[in-house]
DNA sequence: TTGCTCCTCACGTCACGTGAGGTGGC
DNA sequence: TTGCTCCTCACGTCACGTGAGGTGGC
C-alpha cells in the first residue's frame, strides 16, 4: 500500500504557485530534490518532498535566503535564525522610515529637479559621511559634548530658549554647523531637518529633546 | 587658464567612497564616463564628473536604481521618480512591519523549530493565498458581507459582544474561519493574530473595529 | 629599477527568468 | 500522429566584487 500520491514539477508548480524554473533550481542547489524520477529522468515529488516545499516558502517569505533556509533545516537553530533576521527587519525598517521623510521633505519643498537634487544630495551627503568631514573628529565631539553640557544646564534650571544663555550656546553651536557645512545653505538647512524628523541616536550626548531646544533658542539669534 | 582640477580614478573613489570597480561600471552603463583620458587611456574625470557622481550617489541612496537615475539624468522628471519611489517604499515599510510582528510572534510563542516551522507555515499560507483556498470565492464573500452587515447592526444598536445576537453572528463565522483553515488548529491561530495585528485591508467590507468586536464576540462563544 | 596605480577582460554573486533544442507519455 | 509536458544546457538580470595578466607614470 505504498502508492502514495506523486507530483509532476508542473502540478507541484501549479499547487505551490512557484515556477517550474525555481523547483529545478532548489534542486540544483541541494535545497530539495524530488524523492524519485521516472525511467525518463522526470522529477516525483512525494508528500515529505511537499511538506519541505512549504516550509521552504514559508521561511523565504519571512525573507530568509536560500543559504539560511538550507543551513536551518540541516542543524541550525531556527530561533537564532529569527532573531537574527527580526534585528535586520528592525534596522531596514528605521532605514526605511528616515528615507520616507527624506523623499517627503524633498518633494514639498520643490518642483525643479535642479533645487530638488541640490537638496537631496546635501542630505545624503550629511547622512553618510557625517563625521568624516570634520578635521579633528575627536575634537569635534569634545566640543559638542560640552555645547550639550551647557544646554543641558539651561534646561534644568528652567530658562526658556530665548534666555540670554540659551541664546549664547545656540549661537556656538550655529558657529559649528556652518563649519560642518562648510559654508552651503543646502547642507545648513539639511541639518536643521535630519535633527527635526531623523535625530541621529547618541550623537555626542544629545539627545531629541535638547535638539529641540537648540531648534527653538536657534529661532533666537540673529 | 582652463587647467582646471582632474581627478584619476583612484583619487575619485577615494574622495567619493566608492570603489575603482563601481567607477568602472558607472562608465559601462553609461551613466558615467570620465570626460577625458590620458594617452595610455587613464580615465581623468573633471569637475562636473564629480558634480554628477554626487547627484548619482544621492540618487542611489534614496534607492533608485541606476536605470532610474540615468531617465532622470537624461529626460525624466525627478519629481515624478521620487513619487514613485515613494510609493515603493510605503509599500515595503507595511510588508515589513507586518513581517516583524510575524517573526516575534513565532519567536514568543514556542522553541521548538518545529512547532515554529508549523507556525510559520500556516501564517504565510494565510497570508500568501488567503483567498485561493476558498471552493467558491464569490459566494464565500457574499458570506462574509452578509455577516459583516450583521455584526454592524450589533455595533449600531450599542449591543456588547456578549449579546446573544453578537454572539450568533460569531458562532456562523467561527464555522466560516474553520471551513477556511480545513480544520487546521495552527491556521485558526494564525488567523485570529493576522486578524489582531496586521488587519487586511478591506476584506469583504470588514474593518479593523468589526475584526476586533468580533474576536471579543468570539471569546464569548463556546 | 621598484612600487603603486592604472588598464581590460571575465567569472562570481543571488534567485531565479527566458529561451533553445530535444525527448517522454506518473 | 498531435499536443502537452518534460528534459538539460546556457545566457540574462542587478550592481557590483574579485582576481588575472599586463601596462603606465595627470
Amino acid at each position: 500500500m505504498s502508492e502514495r500520491r506523486r507530483w509532476r514539477v508542473g502540478e507541484l508548480a501549479k499547487a505551490s504557485g512557484l515556477t517550474v524554473r525555481t523547483l529545478h533550481h532548489y534542486e540544483h542547489i541541494g535545497l530539495l530534490a524530488p524523492g524519485s524520477r521516472t525511467e525518463g529522468r522526470q522529477r516525483l515529488y512525494d508528500a515529505r518532498d511537499v511538506r519541505r516545499l512549504y516550509r521552504i516558502c514559508a521561511l523565504r517569505d519571512l525573507g530568509l535566503s536560500l543559504a539560511e533556509i538550507g543551513r536551518v533545516f540541516e542543524r541550525g537553530s531556527l530561533r537564532d535564525a529569527l532573531r537574527a533576521h527580526r534585528d535586520r527587519v528592525d534596522a531596514e525598517i528605521d532605514r526605511l522610515r528616515t528615507l520616507r521623510r527624506l523623499i517627503d521633505h524633498a518633494c514639498a519643498h520643490s518642483d525643479e529637479t535642479e533645487t530638488l537634487l541640490t537638496m537631496i544630495e546635501a542630505m545624503t551627503r550629511v547622512v553618510r559621511r557625517g563625521e568624516e568631514r570634520q578635521a579633528d573628529p575627536k575634537q569635534a565631539e569634545a566640543r559638542w559634548r560640552k555645547l550639550g553640557r551647557e544646554l543641558r544646564a539651561c534646561m534644568k534650571a528652567g530658562e526658556v530658549p530665548s534666555s540670554a544663555r540659551a541664546r549664547a550656546v545656540a549661537r556656538k553651536a550655529l558657529k559649528g554647523i556652518l563649519e560642518f557645512a562648510g559654508g552651503d545653505r543646502a547642507t545648513v538647512e539639511a541639518l536643521a531637518f535630519l535633527r527635526k524628523h531623523a535625530p541621529p541616536r547618541n550623537l555626542a550626548g544629545w539627545d531629541a529633546a535638547m535638539m529641540r531646544y537648540l531648534d527653538q533658542a536657534l529661532e533666537h539669534v540673529t
